[in-house]
Formats: structure tokens, C-alpha cells, sequence
DNA sequence: AAATCGGGGGG
DNA sequence: CCCCCAGATTT
């Protein structure tokens, strides 16, 4: 055990670590984040990288900071306004600590903590999140070890056991540990380093494709020596399946305008808008199950119309088919029993609403026809 | 330690 | 179509 970590540790050298940051240096991809040294920004950036691909999380990082150019701006904003900008963007509990982080922070000042261990008590900062912010915005030397850098590190070190192991996860951090101390020691910064392994792990050491003629640690690389498949590693357990569910969902109109809920703070979607319904219970019917749904959540009797869209949906631990209904409401006054807040909305205003991506595509065929 | 929490991309 | 990706919080 101990010779397989001081193996990787003493293998590390200071030409190697240089070797990575000047790779990254001159093959670093342009980024919206990369441009600024802005704490409060590169806060965002991280948070939105969070389980998200920089391709996805650039145009939300430009609306966001353009709409909350900095704390004090986001933390006097309404949180439906905060979610509207993040609509689409998913883990919307990012959104909410986000929020709630800039309230935070204004109480203590209005100023970032510039340490990891001061950030890490901010909501939504984990340990991944306090070491990017810290090394890249203020130069402490604390290593992250995201997903990238596991996997980088698993495959220079030929780690081969699994990677949901505590004792794996904590010797991929001493080796990070290690070569971070190292690179403080090649006068190489913090920050870069980070930045470089990342960087490696997403276009060059990929997940299902290994690029190592182009990579700066080939040389050094255990997989790539003693392997066939370097891919491989890290290991992972099989995912189990994930269950199915139908959704029937209303669109109720009365006096030109159509009734929307909103689902409660915490939890799925939590904050966020959507068309009324719920989930298909066995030997029911759609139109039953709609029925069902606006009298237990709404208390109101509707009639259920024709069929105007079918959305099939996957969330992280189950998929839906969003079945979504014209009604007609006949009786009853809107009681909030089930939802948090309901509006009588005109079609027009939909859009000023954030809605789970199921529901925007629902509302695009409900605008488009 | 295990479950919760979205949406995008690739094969 | 199914499979893969992966950080913070809650349980």
C-alpha cells in the first residue's frame, strides 16, 4: 500500500509538473471565466461547473453575471429571478445556496473569504468547489480532486481499485496532495496546476477516450505502460436501472388564461413552475389520473380534453413520460394543497416563469401552435 | 455509506 | 434508444 503511493510521489518531477502547466499553457480552451480575475465570477463559474459541461454552462454564465454582475446584486434578487436565469441548467439547489451564499457573504461584508477553509462554509461550497475558488482566485495551495483529476490520477498511478472506496478517493488525494506540494516547490502556480489537470482530464484524458500521444504525462503514465485499455480505470460499479413513471399534467384554461403551481423550495425542481398533475397510479387512466391530481393538489373539478403533447424526460434516478391534457375548469376555487403558490396566467407571460426542461418543451408546442 | 438532485452528449 | 457523466447536501 505504502509503496504504491510513495511510488507516484517520488516519480513526480518537477520538469514533469512543468511539462503539464506549459501543455496547458498552449492548449488551454477560451472560456468566458478565464478572462477575468474576478472572485465573485470565477465563484459562479465553478458553481455552474458543478456535474455540467463547459459547453452547457457558457451561455448561462454569460446571462448570469450580466444579469448579477456581482454579490451584492445577486443577494438583493429575488430567488424566482435567480432561478429564471438558471432555468434549464438543472441541480437547481446550485441556484438556491448560490443565493443564499451571496446573502452570506454580504452579512460578513460584502467581500469573498479568499481561504478554502473559510469558503467551505459558505452554502453550496464543497471541498471541490473551496479548493478550485482558492487556488484559482486567490493562489492557496490546496489541491481539487473533481472527476477529471480522479481519473488522471488513477490512470498515471494505475490505481485499480474502485473510486467509491473511501480508501482509493483518499490515496488519489495524497498523491494530488503530493504533486501540488511539488509544483509549489517548481515555483509553478497553485491555480495552473488545477487548472492543467482539469483541463488534461476533459480533452485529453477523457472518460471512454484516452488521447495519450497528446498528453504531457505519457511518459510517466502506469496505465499507459501496463495496460492494454487505459480507459479502464478508475473503476466504477454498474449502475442500476432506473424506474419509469407516466406523468399525466394539465393545462387549465378559464378566461384565456392557463393555471400553473409552483413545486415547494426543497426538493425536485424545488422553486420551480410547472403545469398541474402528478404521477399515473396502476389501473388508472391518464385523464383519471389528471382528474385525480387537480382535485387532490388544486381542489378543483376539470374536464380533460384532448392530448397535446407526450415528453419522455430522464432525471438522475428515474425517467418520466410527461402526458400533458387541455382541460377545461368547471368547479372549484384553487386551494394550495399540495403546491406552494398557483397563478391564472395569460400565454404571453408563460416565459416570465422558470419551468423544468419537460415543461418547457411543453410550452413551446402550447406558443408554436 | 447511500440516496438525492438535471440535463447534455456519445455510441 | 440506452448508457455515461459526477459535486454538494441530506438521510
Amino acid at each position: 500500500m505504502l509503496r504504491a503511493v510513495s511510488h507516484s510521489l517520488l516519480n513526480i518531477s518537477a520538469a514533469t509538473l512543468r511539462g503539464l502547466v506549459s501543455w496547458f499553457e498552449s492548449n488551454k480552451r477560451e472560456m468566458p471565466w478565464r478572462n477575468t480575475r474576478d472572485p465573485y465570477r470565477i465563484w459562479v463559474s465553478e458553481i455552474l461547473l458543478q456535474q455540467t459541461q463547459v459547453a452547457t454552462v457558457e451561455p448561462y454564465y454569460n446571462r448570469f453575471v450580466k444579469t448579477f454582475p456581482n454579490v451584492e446584486a445577486l443577494a438583493k434578487a429575488p430567488l424566482d429571478k435567480v432561478l429564471k436565469v438558471w432555468e434549464g441548467c438543472g441541480y437547481y439547489a446550485r441556484a438556491r445556496n448560490l443565493h443564499k451564499a451571496a446573502k452570506q457573504i454580504v452579512a460578513m461584508g460584502g467581500k469573498l473569504p479568499q481561504s478554502s477553509h473559510e469558503l467551505r462554509k459558505l452554502a453550496g461550497i464543497g471541498p471541490y468547489t473551496s479548493a478550485a475558488i482558492a487556488s484559482i482566485a486567490f493562489g492557496e495551495a490546496v489541491q481539487v480532486l473533481d472527476g477529471n483529476v480522479e481519473r488522471v490520477i488513477a490512470r498515471v498511478t494505475c490505481e485499480e481499485g474502485f473510486i467509491t472506496e473511501k480508501s482509493v478517493h483518499s490515496k488519489l488525494k495524497a498523491t494530488a496532495e503530493v504533486w501540488m506540494q511539488a509544483a509549489v516547490k517548481a515555483e509553478l502556480s497553485p491555480g495552473a496546476l488545477n487548472e492543467s489537470l482539469m483541463e488534461l482530464g476533459a480533452t485529453v484524458c477523457k472518460p471512454r477516450e484516452a488521447l495519450c500521444s497528446d498528453c504531457p504525462l505519457k511518459k510517466v503514465c502506469v496505465a499507459r505502460k501496463t495496460r492494454d485499455d487505459v480507459t479502464e480505470l478508475p473503476r466504477k460499479p454498474v449502475m442500476q436501472t432506473t424506474p419509469h413513471y407516466d406523468i399525466g399534467a394539465a393545462i387549465v384554461r378559464k378566461n384565456g388564461r392557463i393555471l400553473i403551481t409552483k413545486r415547494p423550495e426543497k426538493g425536485l425542481l424545488g422553486g420551480l413552475w410547472e403545469f398541474p398533475g402528478g404521477k399515473k397510479e396502476r389501473g388508472e387512466t391518464l385523464e383519471e389520473c389528471v382528474r385525480r391530481e387537480m382535485r387532490e393538489e388544486l381542489d378543483i373539478q376539470v374536464e380533460v380534453g384532448t392530448q397535446i403533447a407526450s415528453v419522455k424526460h430522464a432525471y438522475t434516478h428515474f425517467k418520466i413520460t410527461l402526458h400533458c391534457f387541455e382541460c377545461k375548469h368547471v368547479g372549484g376555487e384553487v386551494k394550495l394543497l399540495h403546491v406552494t403558490d398557483a397563478k391564472w396566467v395569460r400565454p404571453s407571460e408563460l416565459r416570465n416563469y422558470a419551468f423544468p426542461k419537460a415543461d418547457r418543451v411543453v410550452l413551446d408546442i402550447l406558443t408554436n401552435s
